[in-house]
RNA sequence: CGGGGCGUGGCGCAGCCUGGUAGCGCACCUGCUUUGGGAGCAGGGGGUCGGCGGUUCGAAUCCGCCCGCCCCGACCA
């Protein structure tokens, strides 16, 4: 291809409004352009890398069994009114009505579609099971998109939905498909964790992430050892041991004005871990309950959620037990205890205004419900904390939408029973930037081989007409014919911006052919991954085995 | 939704406080020179200053309303 006609509009400086690498580089590349907040638009150069993202999806998914369809983003509201969503899931739904004034949605998903086409056909055990996929346009309206396409209000999602009879089935749907993501992936050339993760109040069974580790990451991931991976959101590990509060704090403690945990640990002159602190929340089936953690730590609402077996909210001011700032234990209300909290003395809340108190904590039942910080160790190791990029997630559904959209079969004795279900996606654009995020360097981007654009860049120098012009367009020719894919550099341009913008564009292999390789009968060529220049070049003629050695050797 | 910021040629910005002919760098066009790391000289084109309204002899500049976009937080099937 040449460049000369190719709409790739690259730009000296990043968008004054960019922060996260990957935004930067994918615009300053010509890879992407904003139409509007959260609205992108994929230019031919990142197009082609978005779509070798799909294909190689699109072959893993098609190899564990699953078949590719393509279902409307334009959907009926009623279909997300029978699944309950309609109602439940907000303003992120995008909702529209048609000419005859029906209402309709935007698809944010496709469980409901899929579902209730599978409802439709799925008639026997002896239809299951079944994997369906597509790639298609998720419409969300978000509240705040971010980062380029990090974080966009449409995008295209490669979403698979598994049927079987029971949960065994569904088991061993989810294994193929987590087994089936890692080489996707491995394959995308990324640095990822399959991490635990949040089922939500879906009821699901399991779920886990697949995160890309970059600092524009948008999540938090806990990594430990032996391959130890979670989500913040439902991660676990050791706290660091308490301090032992001093024998000679005891008793009533006067306070007056000191509402937090610093200025209460400040002014007794002890560790912050020496308190106790109270989170008051409302629940539905027990009402007010004090959640306690120990003062350094931070109560993690999810895992709570998950503790509680039910939703909730923070108490207001009117529903607590006591002055805020000043609560405590008390046997009239109910207790959740954080696992964190060792039996032993420590200061809580006085119950009354201004005083604090020590007090002597037990042996009782604990909850994990803080939140994973650095300083915390699994079996004795340090986690690390590291933000990451959620590429994809493997999710069992149950019978959450089957029942709803009545998706049954009828097994070998006659009995109809609901389709147990699994949800898979993979956000290809996510893929995208984390590669970006994950290799760029100081001068640019450096793809993976197997998702980069084209596989060699071919930098022409001299005007056309030349010989070493017409040298890189023959090596062109021999390249194409050889089955590989070449960008040549044809404009008329400085030699030093062909480089940068080289640089930028971050192909694995540059060939550069100019009035030396005349004279050496090879073209130079440069690994993008670490720059390394490559001994003797390329022939000028002949040269496509050789290339396709180095393409072998790049990373 | 809360907080902060920004809208001036394609990109990045100055000008606004203190109202008086809309500027700079890059990019673009033409010519000549140059040609292995973002060239030089000369000439040239392009902007309803986000929108609407107000104040004023006069508004990019002051005032009001609205729209758009970004960042932090909340939210995130």
């Amino acid at each position: 291809m040449r460049q000369s006609s190719l709409f790739l509009p690259t730009e000296r400086q990043p968008p004054a409004d960019a922060e996260a690498i990957s935004h930067k580089l994918m615009v300053r590349a010509g890879l992407v352009r904003q139409l509007g907040a959260g609205l992108w638009t994929w230019l031919p150069a990142g197009w082609r890398v978005h779509e070798k993202v799909v294909q190689i999806i699109r072959e893993e998914i098609d190899a564990i069994g699953g078949q590719e369809m393509l279902m409307p983003v334009l959907q009926p509201a009623d279909l997300w009114r029978r699944s309950g969503r309609y109602e439940t899931v907000g303003d992120e739904l995008m909702r529209l009505q048609d000419r005859k004034g029906a209402d309709m949605v935007l698809a944010m998903t496709h469980e409901e579609a899929v579902t209730q086409h599978a409802a439709q056909v799925i008639r026997s055990y002896r239809d299951l099971p079944l994997c369906l996929y597509h790639f298609q346009i998720k419409e969300r309206d978000e509240p705040r998109p971010r980062a380029g396409v990090l974080r966009t209000r449409e995008f295209i999602m490669k979403d698979s939905y598994s049927f079987d009879a029971d949960e065994a089935g569904l088991d061993e749907a989810y294994e193929r498909h987590r087994l089936a993501y890692h080489r996707i992936f491995e394959r995308c050339g990324l640095t990822f964790y399959e991490s635990h993760s949040d089922v939500g109040m879906m009821g699901g069974s399991g779920a886990h992430e697949f995160m890309a580790p970059c600092p524009a990451g948008e999540n938090d991931v806990v990594v430990g050892p032996g391959g130890y991976s979670a989500n913040i959101e439902v991660a676990s590990a050791d706290s660091r041991p308490g301090e032992r509060l001093p024998d000679t704090i005891d008793g009533r403690l006067h306070t007056p004005g000191l509402i937090t945990v610093e200025q209460v640990a400040g002014s007794l002159g002890v560790d912050q871990s020496c308190l106790i602190k109270a989170f008051p929340v409302v629940t539905e089936s027990r009402g007010l309950v004090n959640v306690f953690v120990r003062g350094d730590h931070k109560v993690n609402e999810i895992k709570l959620q998950t503790a509680l077996g039910e939703a909730f909210r923070p108490a207001g001011a009117d529903e607590i037990a006591g002055p805020a700032g000043y609560l405590g234990p008390r046997d009239d209300v109910p207790s959740v205890y954080d696992e964190a909290i060792t039996p032993g003395r420590y200061v809580v809340g006085g119950g009354e205004s201004d005083y604090h108190a020590v007090v002597v904590i037990g042996d009782g039942p604990r909850s994990d419900v803080r939140t994973v910080e650095p300083g915390d160790t699994i079996d004795g190791t340090p986690v690390t904390i590291e933000p990451a990029i959620e590429i994809g997630n493997i999710f069992k559904l149950g019978t959450r939408y089957s029942e709803p959209l009545d998706c049954t079969y009828l097994d070998a004795s006659g009995q109809s029973h609901p389709v147990v279900m699994g949800s898979y996606g993979i956000g290809p654009a996510r893929v995208v930037a984390a590669a970006v995020e994950q290799y760029a360097d100081e001068n640019g981007i450096s793809w993976p081989r197997a998702i980069a654009p084209w596989d060699v860049h071919l930098i022409a120098l001299g005007k056309p007409g030349t010989p070493e012009a017409d040298a890189a367009a023959a090596l062109e020719t021999e390249l194409i014919e050889a089955g590989i894919d070449v960008l040549r550099d044809d404009r008329e341009r400085g030699a030093g911006e062909k480089f940068a913008d080289a640089e930028l564009l971050g192909v694995p292999l540059r060939l550069t052919v100019g009035r030396r390789s005349l004279d050496s009968g090879s073209a130079e060529a440069q690994i993008r991954r670490g720059s390394a220049e490559v001994e003797g070049g390329v022939p000028l003629v002949g040269g496509a085995e050789r290339v396709r050695e180095l393409l072998e050797q790049a990373p």
